[in-house]
DNA sequence: ATCATAAGTAAGTATTTACTTACTTATGCC
DNA sequence: GGCATAAGTAAGTAAATACTTACTTATGAT
């Protein structure tokens, strides 16, 4: 009595291929990974995968792809950000929202890592197509609140970056490096922490009698 | 008449061959690395790799701690932030000098982003040994600030990774992703919007009567 | 019930991989 | 000049790798 065979369709066993392929491509890199480790993790043997996909190039591709897509960065800043309130709310909300989905799910970001060291010129595209929209959602508000006169005048794409890079570089070195083993620091205190570092930096401030020490930078107020 | 053959001595070859590795890893990863590219590269045999390195995997630590080694981060910051002058000129001379070097040579840290995605355990301890310095060396500035009240209370270490995290960060998007395609900011203009950003929110400011919007995050002081 | 078709496989292939073995030759020291 | 020794290699090996070929079988429409 041979177990049940069950067929599925052409569909459903793609997305299933892509599903054991992004687990494994995330965790291991492009080289890393082989056919008979993604086959293995399917169920199936390696002729399938090649009858699904023309290589293991193509399938990398369509992983990446599908994973981006579905992740879509720049909706959920364009999302957070159009919520409105406060600055400190806006800023503190994207900061959790990154921090969370990261400590979910590290797939996302280790499969863009290494797509970007592995290979130069798909992962750009990538990028450019994906990624770059959350710096311009959040450089749009920048530049409107600068126009508002809130903000300093400081090209909105730099502090964009600069207040991202604050958030996910904190979670690299949580995920990536171990940094959690040593500092566990909850998602609210980094988010609440770098949101106000980064927006009192930022904020235009009335004319501030202060120390020689910081007398010098006070002069890019308007 | 063949022409003439040099030998080198034992540490002579075991440099140049180091030296291609890092290279090769550097560019390729552990992974996507060959034993014969490492020995093309040097110019012998794949033999003779294996007569200074037992196994590639040996070869491969030997790179990474010659590399981070070489570069010593931790005492660099240390010099540059030991050097005084203004809280203004530190920062930013920090952050020049981290972009500076990694516009320069990217190496150290493709190596080091390659081992931490390819194998964790390792690579977190390089991390420890070498890295975690600078955050430690940056964090004990910032707690000195905050002890004299000119900075505000703000957790030292998430401080400093954030400043840093700002820095680094610009630096992956531009080299590793590229971003410098697109838009090619100066090392100077950076270092010095991102450092008076950042200064400018962990300064322990005078109570600031503002805007609403901005009077939330100003309880923090002392 | 039948049968065309789509889903799936067993058993390959040529090449590449990390690493070894048995041998050769240059070099410095007396 | 002779020779011990260290530097170096040619030619392997077994396992793994991406991908193929020729074949089998489940399934749904008629």
């Amino acid at each position: 009595m041979p177990t049940a065979q069950v067929r599925y369709s052409a569909a459903d066993r793609r997305e299933q291929i892509l599903e054991a392929a992004t687990q494994l491509f995330a965790r291991q890199g492009f080289q890393g990974t082989t056919t008979k480790q993604i086959s293995e993790q399917t169920g199936v043997t390696e002729a399938l995968i090649f009858r699904h996909f023309a290589s293991k190039d193509e399938l990398y591709w369509a992983v990446i792809e599908r994973k981006i897509k579905a992740a879509a960065p720049g909706e959920h800043m364009r999302e957070r950000v159009g919520a409105g309130g406060s600055d400190l709310e806006v800023l503190s909300g994207v900061a959790t929202q990154i921090l969370e989905r990261r400590a979910k799910d590290q797939t996302l970001s280790r499969l863009l890592l290494y797509s970007a060291l592995e290979n130069h010129r798909l992962s750009h595209r990538f990028f450019r197509t994906y990624v770059a929209e959350c710096y311009e959602v959040l450089a749009d508000y920048i530049r409107r609140r600068i126009a508002e006169g809130k903000f300093r005048p400081v090209d909105p794409l730099l502090a964009a970056r600069g207040f991202l890079g604050m958030v996910v570089y904190h979670s690299w070195i949580q995920e990536l490096f171990g940094g959690k083993r040593y500092q566990n620091f909850s998602v609210q205190e980094v988010s609440k922490t770098l949101a106000e570092v980064w927006l009192q930096g930022m904020l235009s401030a009335p004319e501030i009698a202060s120390s020689q020490r910081t007398a010098k930078f006070n002069n890019g107020n308007k």
